[in-house]
RNA sequence: UCCCCGAUAGCUCAAUGGUAGAGCGAGCGGCUGUUAACCGCUAGGUUCUAGGUUCGAGUCCUAGUCGGGGAGCCA
């Protein structure tokens, strides 16, 4: 007798003794003297069904007790299924009850629909449905792609800090940490707050980007990647947003704009690839129930070539086309996202990369062009998600960069470090950030970021 | 943060300012190698919160909380 798991026996020749577990989705009584229980332990979208004889010993007294929910371990006999919907199931010679679900009546997830937003109050058992389950694998199967894409193509996983003392990122509001006793702070001769007597001597907060980290080591070890979570402190409330999110940060020095979009459309591409070969069982639901057609839109990214785009190009092909905007397009504005979905979704119907925007409105580490006007950063934008990567080659010129800083009215102390890299050994580099959970929402077609994430953070709301 | 919409049974939703309803789920029974099972019966309610208008409020008004759609910020 083996203990498997549902996947290793839906994926088992009929016969032989097996031993299984999981809990009930489903039961169903037959007076022929039969209860079939479909059990599920996570392994893969699909229910084992178990056939259990009403011989059974703890029949009347606990099997046909079972409800959804109920957590149970049953040998038996793995035998070609005699019904429809399954080729294997287990002839059940006893089942022994693990949990049962107290009160049926009230169990969260009873078997039956239930809506996104309804779930997410009970977050910690939604994972146990069809969809959470499928959204975990595949979000498993995503993150396991991009480390092993990462590893075969010479990157090496940089941990870059969580609590951040830099004043440099900008990337959005930020999440203080602190230890002082907020009824009682410490003050200085101006009348502020001591962060001197905080825990790290300091001010300090919670990262929104591992980029300027990374950099660091990718000016020694050439090409790197951060993939960790991420914080902002914006009042955000979009279904595209939140507060606490998972980022991957790809790096590579002796390389241009050109070699980060590359590295962004092959690396997509080969995640979208691993899940439409390993989550075969998890698509197929997405597909029938999520987002039809997602497969075959998956499949034509895969095998279409990205439409790079500069912003010039852009703005001139939304002002010849005969589509009404709300906003307006003109040079030198940032793109609406009406805009961008317009191109991804109506016009090229694929991914598309914007490359070299105006520098005005583009963050200070992006290398200048030479036509003065613009920066070398790229958006790849997405059909229904939009920005999915954002990205640049950094301004390696240290002159150029004290510029940028200058311009913008930051203090060049603040970034010393940064701008050491440039002094000593400085070297073309680019790299950009791919938003973890809008490749999750992009691949399984789930229209609320909230619901790609176990358990979501955002304004006003950080339960479980 | 801004605009629009919503909140009623465990869940999804009905209910001219006048007795609180259905479907699903749950419990019990029937039927059946069942699989979105099917049929019958039963139980299940502080109508989001706090005020207000009214003889009377689930329904109208004000504020708040939470949720949804869109926008901004971005990944």
């Amino acid at each position: 007798m083996s203990l498997l798991t549902v996947a290793q026996a839906l994926g088992s020749d009929p016969g032989g003794s097996v031993e299984v577990q999981g809990w009930v989705r489903t039961r169903r009584d037959s007076k022929a003297g039969l209860s079939f229980i479909a059990i599920n332990d996570g392994s893969c979208f699909d229910n084992l069904q178990l056939v259990a004889p009403s011989d059974l010993e703890n029949y009347a007294s606990e099997v046909q007790h079972l409800t959804t929910g109920c957590s149970i371990r049953a040998s038996g006999e793995l035998v070609e299924s005699k019904g429809k919907g399954q080729s294997v199931e287990v002839q059940v010679k006893s089942i022994e009850v693990i949990g049962l679900v107290e009160d049926p009546d009230t169990y969260p997830v009873a078997a039956k629909r239930h809506t996104f937003e309804y779930l997410r109050d009970v977050a910690h058992l939604r994972v146990r449905t069809n969809t959470f389950g499928a959204v975990a694998r595949v979000r498993n199967c995503l993150a396991q792609a991009i480390h092993r894409y990462m590893h075969q193509n010479g990157f090496y996983w940089v941990h870059t800090p969580i609590i951040t003392a830099s004043d440099c990122e900008g990337a959005g509001e930020m999440f203080r940490v602190s230890t002082l006793d907020l009824a009682n702070l410490p003050q200085n001769d101006e009348g502020q707050v001591d962060f001197g007597e905080d825990f790290f001597g300091r001010d300090a907060y919670l990262t929104v980007s591992g980029q300027i980290n990374v950099e660091t080591y990718c000016c020694a070890l050439s090409k790197v990647y951060t993939f960790g979570p991420t914080f902002r402190a914006e009042n955000s409330n979009t279904s595209r947003h939140l507060a606490e999110f998972w980022m991957i940060e790809p790096e590579i020095a002796f390389a241009d704009l050109g070699d980060a979009i590359t590295l962004s459309e092959d690396m997509l591409k080969y995640c979208l690839d691993a899940v439409l070969t390993e989550r075969a069982d998890d698509m197929g639901f997405f597909d029938l129930r999520i987002d039809k057609g997602i497969i075959d839109r998956l499949r034509h990214v895969v095998e279409s070539d990205f439409r790079v785009l500069p912003y010039t190009e852009a703005v001139d092909l939304l002002q010849k086309s005969s589509q009404k905007f709300e906003f307006p397009v003109e040079w030198g504005l940032d793109l609406q996202s009406e805009h961008e979905r317009y191109l991804t979704e109506e016009h090229f119907k694929q991914p598309v990369v914007l490359v070299d925007y105006p520098r005005d409105i583009k963050a200070f580490y992006m290398r200048c062009n030479d036509d003065g006007k613009t920066v070398a950063a790229m958006d790849v934008l997405v059909p229904r998600i939009g920005e999915i990567v954002g990205g640049s080659q950094r301004e390696e010129r240290l002159d150029k960069l004290d510029e940028r800083l200058d311009e913008m009215g930051l203090n060049k102390d603040d970034y010393w470090w940064y701008r050491d890299l440039r002094r000593y050994g400085t070297v073309p580099h680019a790299g950009f950030g791919l938003g973890f959970e809008r490749l999750v929402q992009f691949c399984t077609g789930m229209s609320n970021i909230r619901d790609v994430i176990p358990f979501p953070r955002t304004p006003r709301s950080a339960a479980f």
